[in-house]
DNA sequence: CAAACTCAAATTGTTGACAATTTTGCGGGA
DNA sequence: TCCCGCAAAATTGTCAACAATTTGAGTTTG
């Protein structure tokens, strides 16, 4: 299912992923304002579905919407709000991928480990947008297999967090860390997994 | 600012908090599907709008998309889920509710006296959406003036929560528990607004 | 009788056009 | 020089039409 990687039609879903791993990575700067016509133009649509990917990024947070005027790329966190949003999304994903160890099936594990080597291809290849990507999408698998209903509340957070601080840690930090979190959910060793993921989520 | 209660139109704001209290409110059923052109005919304005507002929904989580099926209502989450949820809506509702006493000004004090009115109202008036609607927009008051950064994380929060247990509480003791927390906050008194919000918030 | 096929109806996806609103640039006057 | 207006340009808001997809009833076929 949904192997057509090379199919260049962008649908609302796909330029919506693209816009916020471009915003993870700091493309746009802050209250800059976002342009229906020029992004239309960029992915050769029309201005209907850059409208459905505002809004979701309006409502992840990483967008401001104003009546009349758009949208602009949300300012930055204060320190305080980061920390509350840290400990929520670390609670979040804790509750998940203690959840998702308990149920994922071998499918789901193979799945993991193409996530797993998509992100370390993206973090040698060094290109920041798509680091991002997959590093999203790999979280993204515990917490939606764990439960649909929080995984929009996951994104939310995950996003805003990873807007401002996506340069900290070096490539192979990161490696490293990922490697031993999936290592874990393999092994079903939740206790590892809950503590090398809160050594990540900082 | 806002004073046209009157006016029919419909922008997609406000189609999206219609159909937001009626979620909350239990006047669609699990899983039951949307149709854009129903709606449409409904507020009398064309499909447009309406996807806009589904598209916020589905981000708060209580829609559900599917390529090319449209959207649903998201089935009912489940008690640990809620839990989680519960944590998480708590403790951020506390940081806002200690920042927005320390913030608030007599125009802000004015707003949320109005706000709890409207409430009482909606309450005394019994109407279920009614009640829904201004209790969020009591709670959303202080939660978007003390951080517009948290406010939509918050209120993905909140609706999920909302919607399944709004039946719970009489309107009577709704009314006394809000009374309580707008109390507090205008005396300033955080200890306090914290743990009445602490009862309310279950 | 059940499974598979066919085709029409219903629904979503996308587009271009037009209306409404906001922003911008340019003079004119104190 | 500064500051209004005012009109043009840019941008968002809404709509209706058409394309693509899914659904469902009816029919055929083994």
């Amino acid at each position: 299912m949904s192997i057509d990687p090379i199919k260049s039609d962008y649908t609302r879903e796909k330029i919506c992923d693209i816009l916020r791993s471009d915003l993870i990575a700091g493309k746009f700067s802050h209250d800059q304002p976002l342009r229906e016509i020029s992004l239309a133009k960029r992915f050769g649509v029309s201005r209907g579905p850059i409208r459905d990917a505002f809004l979701k990024l309006t409502q992840e947070g990483s967008l401001v919407y104003e009546t009349n005027r758009g949208v602009r790329v949300h300012s930055a966190i204060a320190d305080d709000e980061r920390k509350i949003m840290i400990n929520m999304r670390l609670e979040l994903e804790k509750y998940c991928i203690s959840k998702y160890i308990d149920i994922a099936v071998q499918k789901d594990h193979d799945e993991l480990e193409i996530l797993l080597e998509r992100f370390k291809c993206a973090c040698l290849r060094d290109s920041l947008p798509g680091v991002a990507e997959s590093d999203l999408s790999l979280h993204r698998h515990w917490v939606a297999r764990a439960s649909s209903n929080l995984e929009p509340i996951w994104l939310g957070l995950a996003v805003r967090i990873l807007m401002k601080y996506s340069r900290l840690k070096t490539f192979e930090e990161s490696i490293e860390e990922h490697d031993k979190i999936v290592e874990a959910i393999l092994l079903k060793n939740k206790e590892r997994a809950l503590l090398v993921l809160s050594a990540n989520i900082v």
